[in-house]
DNA sequence: CGTTTTACTGAATAATTATTCCGTTAAATT
DNA sequence: AATTTAACGGAATAATTATTCAGTAAAACG
């Protein structure tokens, strides 16, 4: 009975996004996004049962799509202060040409929308990011202590910053992304 | 006409506190509220004009409660990295003891319920750190980069490490306390 | 072409949730 | 203690917003 319209469902998907980021979960009404879709109400609860279904399924797909595309182009060959260069560019560049798609999933991680499921996406995320963290320690390059501890200065400085830069309150440059990486290694090195 | 009850007051801005950290400004209602501080509807809102000013003003008082108490305690003529030292733990500790509260500033920060005054409350938090950072660079000891930058990374790194030592992933003590300030220092220090 | 099937629309309905308002209770004043 | 005044509770109402469904158009099929 489903149409199933990929074209649709994706946009579906996108303006949900926008608009969740734009002013947040509370504000988020189906009937916006059938003013931002120009599609019918009906429409909308044919491709989705639920506005929760839709949160959910937007929340797993952007969330696969995301781990996978911060973690590629990284040489597994290479010399590890390269490699975790690469990964922090990469997240950065990520994080600003997608900012939506990260606010998006972070007001769904605060609120009581996700099911079961889709929490299990989540913790997927980390895992390569830790298994560098692992190698760079036992090239006695990186401090011995938790990656927890480790990330969470790389993720979140970086975080920090280009939420300041969208909000237009800092310029980010070649150079300053040089800066905030260098940092991070700072951070962490040995 | 209004009651002015300060125990009421704060009663229900620390439930609104609770609740909006627990489940998110989408899910807040008020009648929870009214059901968490055993009040008649009709009592918050003599209180209380609607729920919009009921977030604003919470979150005034907040911002300024919070601003006020974790630049003290620093002594105006102690050494830089002491001052520096004083500021992360202050932070840390502060947003350890009411993360509640740091939750909820930040889901009305990502949200459309702030009128203008409460935005105004923002800004001035970050004052007391820029003064620091630059006394730091006068004397050599901090990298010249943009406070931005510093900043972001200190306070990125806390925020992240601090939410996941609250969820229940990674312990904080004593010990990762001193090895998070540490990093933060590598990663500023000249 | 007529017929059937499929997709779509958006006003009508249902469900949820903010707000009001009046009866009641407690406190203050005389 | 009688009377006035202020505070409170919570069911009733109003407003908002999710969801449905009957009608319509478009596509597929013979």
């Amino acid at each position: 009975m489903k149409p199933r319209d990929p074209n649709k469902i994706e946009a579906i998907k996108k303006a949900t996004v926008q608009l969740v980021a734009q002013h947040g979960l509370a504000a988020f009404q189906m009937s916006a996004l059938s003013q931002l879709t120009s599609l019918g109400m009906g429409t909308i609860y044919g491709y989705f049962q639920s506005k929760e279904e839709l949160i959910n399924e937007t929340f797993k797909a952007l969330k696969a799509k995301h781990t996978h595309s911060i973690y590629k182009g990284i040489d597994p060959k290479g010399i590890f202060r390269e490699q975790f260069d690469q990964l922090c560019r990469n997240y950065i560049t990520h994080r600003r040409r997608h900012h939506a798609e990260h606010l998006f999933i972070e007001h769904c991680q605060r609120s009581t929308f996700l099911d079961a499921t889709a929490r299990q996406y989540d913790a997927a995320a980390y895992q390569v990011l830790n298994q560098l963290l692992d190698k760079g320690k036992k090239e006695q390059l990186v401090k011995h202590l938790p990656n927890t501890l480790l990330a969470a200065n790389i993720i979140g400085g970086a975080n920090l910053v280009i939420d300041q830069s969208l909000a237009g309150h800092f310029r980010l440059t070649p150079r300053t992304i040089n800066q905030l990486v260098q940092m991070s290694w700072d951070a962490i090195q040995h």
